[in-house]
DNA sequence: TTTAATTTTTAGACATGTCTAAAAAAATAT
DNA sequence: ATATTTTTTTAGACATGTCTAAAAATTAAA
């Protein structure tokens, strides 16, 4: 059995390395989990000894196969609550991942196999992210920055790569939301904005929400 | 804010307290929570600092109202999330406890209001026990024990004293479920046990099993 | 390739929450 | 009322997870 913070080590760990595939780095894990390199050498030894990691000193560390499986299903937890906050409890995309947080801890087998049932076995959060399944496995879809669209191409928004409240807000506030029809009427070369149009609503994008923006093209 | 252990020594404290107008020993706490007293001793000293339990040494604690508000909220997440397990999860009642015991744990107000609403501001749980309100009332109903009833009287069985997975697990198999009507045929004064009635169906119950279910005389 | 900068680890400290064993206080019995 | 038993508290220890400061290893630069 795992300690909270134990399982937040190997969380950090398996999103760092979705997005790289060298070892990952004792100061990489003290920024995702906002610590000092020291408590993490501490922790990585406890979790080496118990077969989750493996570690080389000075080498960085990576999942073993157990520790993988470990780390998956957290992230699977995390991602049916999200979609458990938006679906039944009416929270809005920005407000869920706090709690979610603290329910990712929660321990039962039978209860998120039954909310997986509930929610009708979504394979995205909220925000576009895929939910692992029992196994770990991802089911990724296509998806393309909305910024890599040219002029008169149209893509699904079914993504955010920032999911900060801030930036789900403004996104809220302009109307873009998962699902939604995304067309680029003009790039504008000078400062990279976009003019698009979503429903029958036109508006102006900046190119810094371009590139946090995923479509899936059509 | 409070810590998990500082959480559940109020929790303890608040159910001693219910069954209990004196101070609460530190020997009670120790045992609600199979723990040492001498452990109990220094966790008082600590909520004492927080002035959320009054502590003379040797003379037992209180809640004060700060105290009994927390507890009394937590008590009310634990029992929204059994309804919600039972009502919306397919949980049995002898099921919910251990994982209600750690989802009573998450912070989120808007969590628990959003729960509440989803199942119908329910007034009990599913061994009938009253839900405490935001501000820590409690709904009681004037229930009795079914040992006390007479031959020939009946009842709607509202809840139970004894909730161990073994009890709920036997009154499940006797076809016993909160909100069933229960006539007494016949007391058997040589070994207090009774003969009753459910539905159309006879059976026969030991005094035990008697004097931990309650029942609302009809 | 030797030096400088960065990263990582070690050593020692601290807070939390627990324990055992012994001392102190309170309750009970003679 | 004194002695005995029980309850409660204190003192000192330990595990967990964290930190700072210093040492060691690695990487980058001159």
């Amino acid at each position: 059995m795992f300690t909270l913070s134990e399982e937040n080590y190997l969380k950090a760990i398996y999103h760092l390395e979705l997005s790289s595939d060298k070892g990952i780095s004792t100061n990489a894990i003290a920024e995702q989990l906002t610590t000092k390199a020291s408590s993490v050498t501490d922790m990585i030894k406890k979790l080496s000894e118990k077969k989750v990691v493996v570690y080389k000193k000075y080498k960085g560390v990576t999942l073993t196969n157990t520790g993988k499986k470990i780390a998956s299903n957290i992230v699977r937890k995390h991602r049916l609550w999200e979609v458990f906050l938006v679906e039944k409890l009416n929270f809005s995309w920005d407000e869920v991942h706090d709690v979610a947080e603290q329910l990712e801890h929660i321990k039962s087998p039978k209860l998120i196999n039954q909310l997986d049932a509930l929610l009708g076995f979504p394979t995205h959060d909220p925000h576009g992210d895929p939910i692992p399944d029992e196994d770990g496995n991802l089911k990724t879809i296509e998806k393309s920055l909305l910024s890599t669209l040219q002029k008169n191409e149209s893509g699904i928004c079914v993504g955010v790569d920032d999911s900060s409240s801030e930036f789900l807000q403004f996104l809220d506030k302009k109307g873009i939301i998962l699902g939604k029809k995304i067309t680029v009427l003009e790039k504008e070369d000078f400062d990279n904005s976009f003019a698009i149009q979503i429903d029958d609503k036109k508006l102006s994008i900046s190119n810094k929400i371009a590139n946090n923006l995923y479509i899936r093209k059509i």
